[in-house]
DNA sequence: TCTAATTTGTGCGTATGTATG
DNA sequence: GCATACATACGCACAAATTAG
């Protein structure tokens, strides 16, 4: 069934690839079938051990074949063409999530299938998922968000499979990514809306520390501080009386939702009184209230640029665009 | 009592362990029952003596079982604290999955994994996933969308750990399931609405077979027969010119956008000459244009029916209640 | 009391994949 | 490519305790 030459320019592991691959398309081996075992193969053909796990290794990562531990691999597949297995690991499903991915699917070559998984910023959870799919895909996305020391579990898969993407860490540099530089952004089109935050009398952050990334607030804090601004970050609503004059940064859409109801109940008036700038932009917030201001990435784009970067197996390091929307809120 | 896939990634002594443990947990085993003897668990199940033998070896020095020689293995702990994983298929990401799947996360018992996967209305992804994962999860909570025949693969996954969510077909009645009677919700709410329907000359669903459910189609056409309505079902809006007294169902959110530029655009008025009712209730819908009306089901009780479900393994079916609300846009 | 059948417990050998250096 | 340790699975032989007849 296996046929190697010795001595042609192609890698004796991807002539053994080859091999599998005609017999299964031939219908020598068929769905559920037992290929000759690792050691066999081996003597037969008085290869390294190495080699021909080299070669069903890779045919696991195509989905193609599935080993069992003391028995043996079992080909899993008929069609032969499933080339690449994608592990994208996300922080949580939200609906800044929808545009990415469903651009990043729209990019991607065809059948390329793509498994997603959510961390929750929980770091056990995280080094769990890496750990148990290690092995098992041919490229892993990971959004390590604001977790720290995701580099111990990131490093233990094969470097040139690694991608991260929205958040960058110092540990992490080594590794291709699409990535945001929040704290950049965030001064920059904070900078660009500064004669309407003047408007205000008090600039506030609504920051939860568990979720939102660090450079976030850090370029929130500068640019107040460059611009002499009167300032707070607060952790939740709760508790806060709404005063005129405030103009709030807001993260996320349930408190987004929460606070022009309040504004509402309030009888204040949007954008004369209170003023909002929303971060990541969705659909629909080009509606709400005549327009909600974002700083949003292009989530599009992003998805995109990390699918290009995929199809094209270019290792580099993309800053995503971020810009500002005005809208009526501000 | 024990179940044993055979093909799978999971060692099979870790399936005999998770089977009586599961066995503990729900009580089919209680304090001081014995266990199936080893030899007949080796015999029925086809496995060697010592694989058995390896996982009740483990349970004994887990301490929930006790082994006395010439006699057999009786439970001695109720107590187990088993980390359960459970697999979850979603057919697409899109932000109605937000509330339903953090509501379920929230109400689910600790220490529970759910892994989350999307088939995309492909059929072969579908059936693909749940082979692949077979024997790797406690809990496999499927959506199976309008998809036909899932019926073939749901039925290889052990039939007391199925759940179905959203959708409900008639070979798939005999798993418990949290769904939504998509038909009758579509008429009753309809009907709710009817006097303010009344004020258009025209209603128009529009469908994407691919994705929507057929029954709210059949519904559609149902209720706008019997209430003698001229009406429509489109499959997207492209050239369509939009008329006055037209009123629309419009099942996502990408095009509930396209259609409010569209209308205010060519300067007509929401509710006065246009109607919008949208189908599935997001956050910010609350304040879009005023608010756009919407029939929808309540995801975060949907997510949290499905918790309780498998925190108490109770096995039956909950038609999810779903509701008008009535808003600015009609 | 003897016997046969069943059960757990132990030891040894072989074959497979997995991980590491 | 090689060597080594480890995890999983299967099979066989034999000992010791228990139970049913």
């Amino acid at each position: 069934m296996i046929s190697i030459q010795q001595k042609t320019g192609t890698p004796k592991y991807k002539q053994i690839i080859a091999s599998i691959e005609n017999a299964i398309v031939s219908g020598t081996l068929k769905k559920g079938d037992a290929l000759p075992s690792i050691n066999s193969v081996s003597m037969a053909h008085k290869l390294s051990r190495d080699t021909v796990l080299m070669a069903f290794n890779e045919l696991k990562t195509r989905g193609i074949v599935q080993s069992i531990v003391g028995k043996g691999y079992y080909v899993l597949n008929d069609q032969v063409d499933v080339t690449q297995k994608i592990f994208l690991l996300f922080d949580e499903l939200n609906s800044f999530k929808e545009d990415l991915y469903s651009s990043f699917l729209k990019h991607l070559d065809k059948n390329i299938r793509v498994d997603t998984f959510f961390h929750h910023f929980n770091y056990d959870m995280f080094s769990k998922l890496i750990h148990e799919n290690r092995g098992a895909y041919n490229q892993y996305i990971i959004m390590p968000a604001n977790l720290k020391n995701t580099h111990v579990a990131i490093d233990s898969l094969p470097k040139e499979r690694v991608y991260i993407l929205d958040q960058m860490h110092s540990e992490l540099l080594k590794y291709p990514a699409v990535y945001q530089n929040f704290e950049k952004d965030i001064i920059s089109n904070l900078n660009k809306a500064l004669p309407l935050i003047k408007k205000y009398n008090r600039i506030i952050l609504l920051f939860d520390e568990s979720r939102q990334p660090e450079g976030m607030r850090i370029g929130f804090e500068k640019f107040c501080i460059s611009n002499v601004l009167e300032h707070a970050v607060i952790a939740s609503l709760e508790n806060l009386p709404l005063a005129k004059g405030d103009v709030f940064i807001i993260p996320d859409d349930k408190n987004l939702l929460r606070i022009i109801k309040k504004i509402k109940e309030k009888n204040l008036v949007l954008s004369q009184d209170i003023g909002i700038i929303s971060y990541n932009d969705t659909l629909l917030k080009e509606l709400v209230e005549g327009g909600i201001t974002t700083i949003s990435t292009d989530f599009n784009k992003m998805g995109e640029q990390l699918a290009n970067m995929i199809n094209t197996k270019e290792q580099v390091k993309i800053e995503n665009s971020n810009a500002l929307i005005l809208r009526n809120s501000l």
